[in-house]
DNA sequence: CGGTCTCGT
């Protein structure tokens, strides 16, 4: 601790603090920014009149990093030094300074807008751009206006480009504190490789053969490329005449492992052995790997995208920034001098990359974001003009106010209605919550707890079925109840109640080859939603997950109140086959997933009508998570499609559309770094995938 | 009949 970089700058650190209101410092990894500036302003006094609150993205991050403080500290956690995160808040009137999620301070300004609990608000790692801390970005500024004296804001991150958000903060100074990186020598490719996984297989046994120990880390985009280069990498170690270099072990590491293989990548390796870690991002910053000297960079993530026009998402292969591929070969240098081979030339990245990552505000969909600053009720904010560090399109923005009118949260002028008071309590997607409010009224809220929080777990839920020859169809060897022939969202209650049957044992769910990670979190967050729409209803509420057991249950209420909930997202099947044609939006053609529960009448045919989840194009646009219901039902929601007046939505007259307009549009210093509309990225991201696609060959 | 990169309330 003695001597971290950004302890020689406490003096300066204070004075500048002091003398303004929001400061930026830029820290590379390694100087100590997480752990000492709370410390450093706790011990100028700043802890008297408040809290210091630090904000990060990550759960793991806050817990650790509290902890780290607590021990220099000397004192007990939870105590002077606490975290608060989702499900578990370990502070006390004691807490002097508080590490949080971002997520968690957002829902805390939901009840004090003002923050006037904490003295200082640093936002950490604001360079990742998460959705959250760029809300909080805009949220703080408006803070630093109306608290005035007793309130600092320090934002903190580590390749953020500190001149921009120096001037979304009127010019506040920019504090440097270099960062504790031994040098990594970066080597590029002469060309762009044919294959990345046969590439990457040939220079990471070059580096086994010729250079000295040391692991090697290799970014590839997905799970598939990762088992693939895993095999690939076991059988040429294999083939290397025995005692011609030293031994090797290979570990792939991604989300989707289980955690007890993820952290086998953090035990040492035995003397004499090497690693290879085939990662996806997941080991760009969420995880790090000590002994990595050699990085391997395919110049490749996958990213999942939002098109508000469709209301579809997909999940890309693009290219990296230059911010990530910078972070990527970062990994190399922790623990002593390393290199980074990047498998494409120099050129391709200093033309071709962007500058920084598309913040996550520009790929998302906002209608949970623009909920919660309706429910802020900030007289001063229209939420087409609320001050981001990068705009979201105003189509992206039209879009979530249209959402938001078909749920009722809020009327056709756009103000917030007391249905999306209510929804904004909820820490769910607003269709989730829609949902809920209505099965309240149904009569059904204990069954829409269970699916609601069954579709918040995504897809940590209903893994991989059937293993990669097992050509057996989906439901063969399962006990897993089948939705009734009503869909998704049926069949997950369904199987949340099965568990709840058998005591929520963990070896039921193995042998339903369901996650036991995922469904703990599905209990955990049912328990949390009772909690709140206890407290929000003034009735005692009937909130057991036990199913009823009725053989002959048509889920006619809590079907309905799906409808209701995703007003937004029901589709028409076409008449002679078992397409569908979305409603609201432009119209368009999808299909109901393969994997999905749905099943046909004896004519053969789908429902007519169906709600979906989630549209995801992948080899077609699909609609996942899908919900027979009945058309009298969707017949009001049509009527009120028809009707649809975005202009009023957005605030009454049109102008303030126009004006958020050419707000997104005006150019910028660096027009491929802050993309104005979406068609941009859209078009940009899909060039960058035909360059993939067709530089990845075979496959 | 298809394929899931990573976070979070």
């Amino acid at each position: 601790m003695a001597n971290l970089p950004i302890l020689q700058f406490e003096e300066k650190i204070v004075e500048t603090v002091d003398k303004n209101p929001v400061v930026v410092v830029i820290g590379e990894t390694g100087s100590g920014k997480s752990t000492q500036l709370s410390q450093i302003l706790h011990r100028h006094g700043y802890t008297k009149s408040g809290v210091i609150a630090v904000t990060q993205p990550r759960r793991v991050a806050a817990v650790s990093v509290a902890r780290r403080v607590a021990q220099e500290l000397d004192v007990p956690l939870g105590e002077d030094v606490g975290y608060a995160i989702r499900f578990e808040d370990r502070t006390s009137s004691k807490t002097r300074i508080k590490y949080l999620t971002d997520g968690v301070l957002l829902r805390e300004s939901l009840s004090n807008p003002m923050l006037d609990d904490y003295s200082v608000i640093i936002l950490d790692e604001a360079h990742e751009r998460s959705l959250n801390t760029d809300i909080l970005l805009g949220l703080v500024k408006r803070l630093v206006r109306i608290r005035r004296s007793n309130f600092k804001v320090l934002i903190t991150s580590a390749t953020l480009d500190g001149e921009k958000v120096s001037e979304f903060f009127s010019g506040c100074p920019v504090l440097n504190v270099p960062g504790k990186l031994y040098p990594v020598e970066i080597l590029y490719s002469k060309e762009r490789p044919v294959s990345y996984i046969e590439s990457s297989l040939k220079v990471a046994i070059d580096i086994h053969v010729r250079e000295p120990e040391g692991d090697i880390l290799i970014f590839m985009t997905g799970q598939d490329d990762i088992e693939k280069l895993v095999s690939k990498l076991e059988e040429k170690v294999r083939s290397l005449a025995e005692g011609s270099c030293m031994d090797a072990i290979i570990y792939p590491l991604h989300g989707s492992l289980p955690p007890e293989m993820q952290v086998r990548v953090f035990s040492p390796p035995p003397p004499n052995c090497r690693r290879f870690i085939v990662a996806t991002n997941i080991a760009e910053t969420s995880l790090t790997v000590d002994g990595v000297v050699y990085v391997i960079d395919s110049g490749y993530v996958k990213q999942r995208q939002y098109n508000p026009s469709s209301g579809m998402y997909s999940l890309d292969v693009i290219q990296i920034s230059k911010v990530q591929a910078n972070q990527r070969a970062g990994r190399a240098g922790r623990t002593r001098p390393g290199k980074c081979y990047r498998l494409y030339p120099l050129a391709v990245y200093r033309d071709d990359f962007l500058d920084a990552t598309i913040p996550e505000i520009q790929r998302t969909s906002l209608a949970g974001s623009v909920l919660y600053l309706k429910s802020l009720d900030l007289p001063d904010i229209d939420i087409l003009k609320f001050d981001f560090l990068d705009a979201p399109s105003s189509e992206s923005l039209e879009d979530a106010l249209k959402q938001l009118y078909f749920m009722d949260a809020i009327d056709e002028n756009g103000a917030i209605t007391s249905i999306g008071r209510t929804m904004s309590e909820l820490p769910l997607e607003p269709s989730l919550s829609r949902t809920l409010i209505e099965a309240n009224e149904n009569g059904c809220l204990s069954q829409a707890l269970t699916v609601v929080a069954m579709l918040s777990a995504e897809t940590t839920l209903l893994p991989a079925r059937s293993k990669p020859n097992d050509k057996k169809r989906k439901h063969d060897d399962s006990n897993l109840p089948d939705g009734s022939g009503y869909g998704d969202h049926i069949q997950l209650l369904q199987i949340f109640e099965c568990w709840d049957r058998y005591n929520y044992d963990p070896v039921w769910c193995k042998e339903n080859s369901l996650q036991v990670r995922g469904m703990v979190f599905v209990k955990d967050v049912r328990r949390q939603l009772c909690q709140i729409m206890q407290k929000i209803s003034k009735d005692r509420l009937e909130v057991g997950a036990h199913g009823r057991n009725s053989s002959r249950d048509n889920y006619m209420n809590l079907r309905k109140a799906l409808c209701v909930g995703n007003a937004n997202q029901i589709a028409e099947r076409m008449l002679r086959h078992n397409g569908y044609r979305t409603l609201s939006f432009a119209s368009q053609l999808v299909q109901v997933h393969p994997s999905s529960a749905l099943t046909a009448g004896n004519d053969g045919m789908l429902p007519n009508y169906v709600v979906y989840h989630e549209l995801i194009s992948t080899t077609r646009p699909f609609m996942r998570n899908v919900c027979a219901v009945e058309m009298s039902w969707v017949a009001p929601i049509k009527r009120k499609i028809d009707k649809l007046n975005v202009r009023k939505l957005s605030g009454g007259p049109a102008s303030s559309i126009k004006e958020a307009e050419q707000k997104t549009e005006l150019p910028s210093k660096n027009d491929e770094e802050t993309p104005a509309a979406t068609e941009n990225v859209g078009s940009r991201i899909e060039a960058a995938r035909e360059r993939f696609l067709a530089r990845k060959g075979q496959k």
